[in-house]
DNA sequence: AAATTATCCGAAACCGGTTTTGGTAATTCA
DNA sequence: TGAATTACCAAAACCGGTTTCGGATAATTT
């Protein structure tokens, strides 16, 4: 069905061997043979069998990017963007994505090297690099080209892309002083992954240059979903010094911060300020908008796959660091402080009351307009 | 580097042959000399190069994907649910899934070609089924197998899974007839690909079901974005008529047609009511809630793989198609009529001036409580 | 004990390419 | 004009596997 190499040398009537060198332009083939050769490919449809290719050469021409879905409900809106990054600047070379998922951290492992062993990949993309990241180890050993999609120890050994989250956190914890706030709560993420402490850093920076010894700062960790956020920032706000604001490592928890604070009738942004990380889209339906950064997941797919390719291909090629920025986006959950941390905890006790007897009057006002 | 099965083989002191015969599990290599072989393959930790193997078998021991990300704004929030459905199923048969990203429809037909004549991949899933399919026309004449997340036409012969939409369209519009509303929108989606008619033939068989004369259905289509959503509800609902409900074929119109709601003064739910489909994240922290159709996405990533490794192995296997249901998620954005068409258009006309009117006494209240 | 059959494995062919080698014809050079 | 290049291509080796073929040995049957 499928037309080879040896179809195409017998329809010319030359060998195969010199229908592959005019194909891979070697010299000592003549212009009108190279001519011949090409005319016929096209209008055979022949195209080299990767395969058979990737025998001889040693590469399947293709890259590796593993993906452990935490949960079968788990999503990752840009993961589409990341992958077309990715996608769109290997296939300059020919390349394409091989993409598989574990379901454990161990099956993971395995699973980087038996797609390398099996030489179904050529190298692969780390997203989400931890502390003593344990996929680099297996791959160091196999010699297998990496590329980080996020910081780690030893990083000068790798390339790697990563946004300077660091810069984000620092920028974002300066913007909330700016705004008065000297109460603040970071809601770090996933413990074990190296950005939580690059976001925390950030913060800490940012108050180590402002500080003039009046600024709190409360830290927790894994705080990963609506729901953890929902819930820490409710015990939070209900102590008696409560953080006036909060900086999320995660939209999503931001989302649950949102939510606390609404559950408590405050205002998101006017009584209590929120930033978060990432850009998700939910962030922008939700009201009040919310502010954060914007990761390009395009772009830092597509740097990813640059770096790669080069590490393959250019023999020798000294390994590549690179940060860039995310976007702020200035929206609606954060802005100047309107209580401070004790008297926001004296109007979250009151809120109450004010507002039973609010909802009365607008009530009773609403049926008058009515009638 | 790579241990070859050569290298096995002289470690062993046998033949390449033999050793190939070993681990493939033929009959005619002794119980003794299997162990042996599985045994030293273990601790050298051989395994056969997937590329050697293909070149003889004629397979990839791949499947393609093909995406094609209409911007680079674009968010698939479930596709790594459907990525880790079809991962699992094919990893069963030792099969990687390749991922390819097209920047246009041609670009994406030239894809699954290069891909299938290459030897790449040994077949495809193709999601997002349009209207004669030019992917299904392409793949035929390459022979190449195939299955489709979606419904197309000619679908006996082919493989294929999907959401039963008709069905969910269907239910849907009962439920909002049930609530006694009788001015319905339906805002379909892209009107090119095959979903779109299918959810709008759920719409007119659940009104055809019940139609005593009185029921007035409005349909549009390529209402894709919560931008799109936002004008098409905000100018119906200011129509003499105006519909009490909608019907969108995407939860990003129906969160777009909950803005436009709220932007004119009204609740949705009470007011006018909305239903979804998809399930998507926004949808939940959206206020109120959204109503909609929650897709397991993992499986149908995963009845996708299964169907395509039958059609791949078992030779002379019929060609299966599946329907299964989505679940519906009653949240907050429908409910029982509040207004009828006519009622609603005189609401939306006074609601206006009742509504500052009750600011100014709000603000009022708000002010004598505080002191 | 001879003939037959099973068991097991080495050798070789094969898959579809790439790359090296070597030889012939045409060209250049002295 | 003869020698030395050069240009070009066929043939063969190779990549790392799988599969077929055939032969040697052991086991069984007659």
């Amino acid at each position: 069905m499928k037309i080879t190499i040896q179809d195409l040398a017998d329809h010319l009537g030359i060998s195969k061997g010199t229908v592959s060198r005019a194909l891979r332009g070697y010299a000592d083939v003549s212009a009108s043979t190279v001519e011949r050769v090409q005319q016929a490919a096209k209008e055979l449809g022949y195209q080299p069998s990767a395969v058979a290719q990737g025998i001889k050469t040693g590469l399947a021409r293709s890259v590796g990017l593993i993906l452990l879905p935490k949960s079968r409900a788990a999503s990752r809106p840009f993961l589409m963007q990341f992958i077309n990054g990715i996608s769109t600047s290997i296939a300059k070379h020919g390349y394409t994505l091989t993409v598989a998922t574990a379901q454990s951290d161990a099956e993971m492992l395995e699973l980087h090297r038996d797609l390398f062993v099996q030489r179904k990949v050529d190298g692969f993309i780390l997203p989400r690099t931890m502390h003593n990241d344990p996929r680099i180890q297996i791959l160091d050993q196999l010699k297998a080209p990496l590329v980080l999609y996020g910081q780690t120890e030893n990083l000068t050994q790798y390339s790697w892309f990563d946004i300077n989250q660091v810069e984000c956190f620092r920028r974002a914890t300066t913007r909330l002083l700016d705004f008065g706030h000297r109460h603040l709560a970071f809601l770090g993420g996933d413990a074990p992954l190296f950005y939580n402490s690059l976001r925390r850093k950030g913060v800490e920076f940012g108050i180590r240059e402002f500080d003039r010894g009046e600024v709190q700062l409360q830290v927790f960790e894994n705080i990963t979903t609506v729901a953890d956020g929902l819930e820490c920032a409710l015990r939070l706000l209900q102590l008696s010094q409560p953080p006036t604001c909060f900086l999320c490592a995660l939209d999503l928890s931001a989302l649950g911060v949102i939510r606390a604070i609404k559950q408590l009738e405050l205002i998101p942004g006017e009584h209590v300020s929120v930033i978060g990380y990432e850009g998700i889209p939910e962030g922008e339906f939700s009201e009040p908008s919310l502010t954060t950064f914007e990761v390009d997941q395009y772009e830092a797919g597509f740097q990813c796959g640059v770096k790669l390719m080069q590490l393959i291909h250019e023999k020798g090629v000294k390994v590549t660091g690179t940060l860039t920025m995310a976007v702020l986006l200035e929206r609606g959950s954060d802005g100047p402080v309107r209580f401070n941390s004790s008297e926001l905890a004296t109007f979250i006790r009151n809120r109450k009351r004010l507002l039973s007897s609010q909802e009365k009057l607008h009530r009773m006002t609403e049926k008058s307009l009515r009638n």
